[in-house]
DNA sequence: CTGAAAGCGCTTACAG
DNA sequence: CTGAAAGCGCTTACAG
């Protein structure tokens, strides 16, 4: 609407006149200052500092065309898992000079269509996109365009995607063996609604891998899905002790359920980890404080971050990549343990 | 460096090339659809599908010199407490057509005065920064170019700043007086280094005036500072529990820290709430799933970034815009109740 | 070492 | 309803 904003900033013009040199001087004094002689420059700094010149971002990325910003599309996964990844990736991408710009949509492909558009044409150059279900058109505006861009977490990558994956399966696994190490052989499985989730359904397919390579596995019904809710630990775990009492172990889908779960055997005087062990995924800050602290399989969401700064940026230079495959680690803390009764 | 980088990117040349018109044609097309005869407009409009077009941020913001990217510089304060404020001052921007770009640096007045400088350089029109404790030269700097900025939660808001602020005095006297009607007399507050985060500081200050109030007081030694780590709340605990073992109210500067020392008193087989009981502030994801349910006061943070967003927008606007104070709530739960012994 | 000129991709009065 | 032209604020060959 206002059009007349009148701007109190001063532009290159200004700062040459001020100096009495050409624009392109001053140009070249702040993108190459040992180009321009030592006097010149001293005396253009001086007024450039007087006029608190900034140079206008815009006009300059106009004229360079150079990729300098970075769309990230996160789903809001209800329990803000990907903060800390989001939070990295900024730090990381600041450190290379690229701006990131993120939009949080609701966890559904059309909407992070829609939500990868608008960073488009917020000016973003290239995208980085959480998991692989984005909608076909995305990824044929993405390929036509030739636009740089790269898939964290995704579970099966389409083919040649450039990716940053976490080995969720092996993070079932890990949670696995490690209560079958200590002799665990009754177990439950708990977590909130995955049909949205393919990362949460991944793990517990490694679970199940590695249950069947012992011979063992998840009773039928010994797995619940509750939406992620104050509650929904009690309910599941209700559901599970009525129907597998013999259960010495759970796994559950996050940190934060296992909060609820824990408090929930708690409330039922079971105690943890003497009657019944628990591993859960991620290591939110939270874990290690927590009394029982949280046996957990660390999920490594910074280090996605991080890794994915320095993805995009090859992809910007047009530089090889290959995916990259982060392993999780198994945190050992307070809520595991031997099962009590060992046959 | 590599300049030939080429992008299949259509401009508005192309697609107006392809469409048989003017690129200003297209143009409006795009923006004022209206201005079109509905033919020609069709016409266009598939073009523009099967070019994949989409127009250039940077030439658009740079003709209409328009606000639209705002940069906000949030500190690093160690547990991360500023998160929910960046996301939903993200959601919030969105839906105002303003972009977020964020900047987290350490916490130290230089280190945000070069963040600030960085978010101009990438262009940002206008300014968010946490507290107040910035350097002058940046204040300057913003004054001078007559830019847009407000500040969040600061204390000492300096005069005629935009802000939107939490009450963290209000915080403190909000959990004082909550232990206060419960009967306790005997108060100890733990709280992690406070030098850097005047907001902190101002809680305690919150407590000691409504302890004040009620004749009561913080003994000396009560107050303890130090770092968050895992084990800093078993230590200030300690400390406390040696020199003022009468304490039956303890004040936590933090929900993480407050995690600490219920695991150290429990080691201790000091029983929250019936042996001592614990409040704390910020109101966490996690406060209300521990084990006990931490009772804490929420410090609101997502609210003030939607407030901020709104309040950004006006002042863009050249609107005139009044502080916001936002008003910390009490969250009862399970770690406070009637001290054991009532004289 | 410095300047004049062209151009990055758009938008928008101004004519017609 | 549409087009030619100017210009947003920069950068960078190209001359000198």
């Amino acid at each position: 609407m206002n059009k007349t904003r009148q701007k109190n900033v001063s532009t290159l013009h200004d700062v040459a006149a001020a100096a009495g040199v050409s624009p392109s001087t001053v140009s070249r004094t702040l993108t190459r200052p040992d180009m321009v002689a030592e006097e010149t420059r001293d005396k253009i700094l001086k007024i450039v500092g007087q006029l608190h010149y900034l140079p206008d971002a815009n006009a300059r990325s106009l004229k360079l065309s150079k990729p300098a910003v970075i769309g990230a599309v996160i789903p809001k996964s209800g329990i803000s898992a990907f903060s800390q990844t989001i939070s990295s990736l900024n730090d990381a991408l600041d450190l290379f000079d690229l701006t990131l710009i993120v939009s949080q949509p609701e966890a559904d492909s059309q909407a992070s269509r829609y939500a990868a558009y608008r960073l488009l044409e917020k000016g973003a150059d290239a995208l980085i996109l959480l998991g692989e279900e984005h909608a076909s058109e995305l990824y044929r505006l993405l390929e036509y365009r030739n636009l740089p861009y790269l898939l964290i977490s995704p579970i099966n990558p389409p083919h040649e995607s450039a990716h940053v994956s976490i080995n969720h399966r092996k993070a079932g696994h890990i949670a696995a063996k490690h209560l079958i190490e200590l002799g665990h052989k009754k177990f439950a499985y708990i977590g909130s609604s995955m049909r949205n989730n393919p990362r949460a359904l991944e793990r517990l397919a490694g679970v199940r891998d590695e249950l069947q390579a012992y011979g063992l596995g998840l009773a039928k019904g010994a797995i619940t899905n509750q939406p992620h809710r104050i509650d929904s630990g009690k309910i599941a775990l209700k559901y599970i002790l009525t129907n597998h009492p013999e259960t010495t172990a759970i796994i559950c889908t996050s940190d934060y359920y296992t909060l609820g779960v824990i408090r929930a055997l708690h409330e039922l005087q079971i105690n943890v980890p003497s009657d019944i062990s628990v591993v859960s995924f991620n290591n939110n800050d939270f874990a290690s404080f927590t009394m029982p602290a949280i046996t957990t399989v660390d999920l490594k969401y910074e280090e996605v971050g991080r890794e994915a700064a320095i993805m995009i940026r090859k992809l910007i230079n047009k530089e090889k990549v290959s995916p990259v495959i982060i392993e999780p680690e198994l945190c050992i803390r307070e809520t595991t343990t031997y099962p009590k009764i060992d046959i």
